[in-house]
DNA sequence: AATGTTTTGTTCAAAATATCACATAATTCC
DNA sequence: GGAATTATGTGATATTTTGAACAAAACATT
């Protein structure tokens, strides 16, 4: 198919896709049919050739998809197949977990610049990086050829770490501070909000459980 | 209209209002229209109106919504007008940020409780709580009053923290961990995974950029 | 009190998305 | 080598979700 515009939807099943195929190679599976990955992700079957129709033809009639083939043709679709280098600002709490944590590095995501505007944190040294003072990030993003920022600030402080960012010539935005953030267009935005899952999963519980009355 | 089943999407929205008229409030606003509120939420004001119908009739034609009467609505709605209490299995990097992040308590989800299966870390006291042994989560649960659980495990762990939580009568469950956990039906569970989202951007800005090249 | 203005709640059409069903192609088995 | 089997890719169909339009209701003004 190789279509024009792909639904948002389809880009995180994508992404899903990627983790379970990610686990078939571990457990040493070289091949999957659309109905077993279907079970495996909770989705519909012709859902995923649909979704990788989108892209091209991946599969083998008769057989199914090689796993790795699979795995690494998905990869180049979403544009993971190289890495990224990201900048992270506000060196809080969660900043700190998320720039020791591995797996961003083990995904292709390599943070390479810490930034906060607090003089009380500037200058120390968190997972190996030295926290910079964020208004150096425009000067830093060259040198470091950073693509990619993450905010993980206080909310009220979200939209001026943004502004940095955009400054800085960043072209994406993944936004973990609880509020909504406005960019130039062609500036591409992401929000994760923990306490959107638990909302979530706390009205499914009521419903459920007003169910079970019912 | 008071309505039977209820988009996801639409609950995501919620939690977004929810987010949004908070920072209304923080700034002494008590009126807002459907109008205004979709401009601060990224969306379409019909959408907002139509979102809110499944749960009651909110606003005052001629006027808009009062904001702090709003707010609480979707909470009720949501059924977030009250208390969580909250177990996290996993207690490594990413589980100890979580456990001392504030957000939790600040949002009526409170964590009473930490486990992991590794001795060397049970025992240990993490922002105020005793890590206790996975084993013992079915026990704990009932006298805690645990109702949801958040998994910050390795993924290969998960599906036995999901078990251990499944097995201690919890209905809803956040999963941290990068893999799909299989629970009985009537348990709710939401997915979390910061990898996601930078694919999402990574694949946002390959577009955008082939886009600039054609 | 009557009229005008504003903004909601809701209907209806359209767009987007998901599912079904089947023709097509690869493989296996006789 | 041909028939049977299997599982993909895709066109047609059904469902869901969104957006536009408008009648109903509250308030403001005269």
């Amino acid at each position: 198919m190789k279509s024009s515009h792909i639904p948002r939807a389809t880009i995180q099943r994508l992404a899903v896709y990627v983790q379970v195929l990610e686990n078939l190679i571990q457990n040493n599976e070289n091949v999957i049919s659309s109905e077993g990955l279907a079970r495996a992700c909770g989705v519909n079957p012709s859902q995923i050739r649909k979704d990788l129709a989108y892209f091209g033809e991946f599969g083998v009639r008769g057989v199914g998809y090689y796993v790795q083939d699979l795995l690494t043709a998905i990869k180049q679709s979403l544009g993971i197949d190289r890495t990224w280098n990201v900048a992270l600002v506000g060196v809080g709490n969660l900043g700190r977990a998320l720039l020791r944590h591995q797996i961003f590095r083990k995904r292709g995501f390599i943070l390479v610049g810490a930034f906060d505007c607090d003089p009380f944190k500037i200058g120390e040294e968190v997972a190996g990086l030295e926290v910079v003072c964020s208004r150096r990030l425009k000067e830093r993003a060259k040198d470091l050829d950073i693509e990619i920022g993450m905010i993980t600030t206080p909310p009220e402080r979200a939209q001026r770490a943004a502004n940095y960012l955009v400054e800085a010539g960043i072209k994406g935005i993944v936004n973990f501070a609880p509020s909504r953030i406005k960019v130039p267009e062609g500036v591409a935005v992401e929000y994760v909000d923990f306490i959107h899952h638990l909302f979530s999963v706390a009205f499914n519980i009521s419903l459920n459980q007003s169910k079970g009355l019912a």
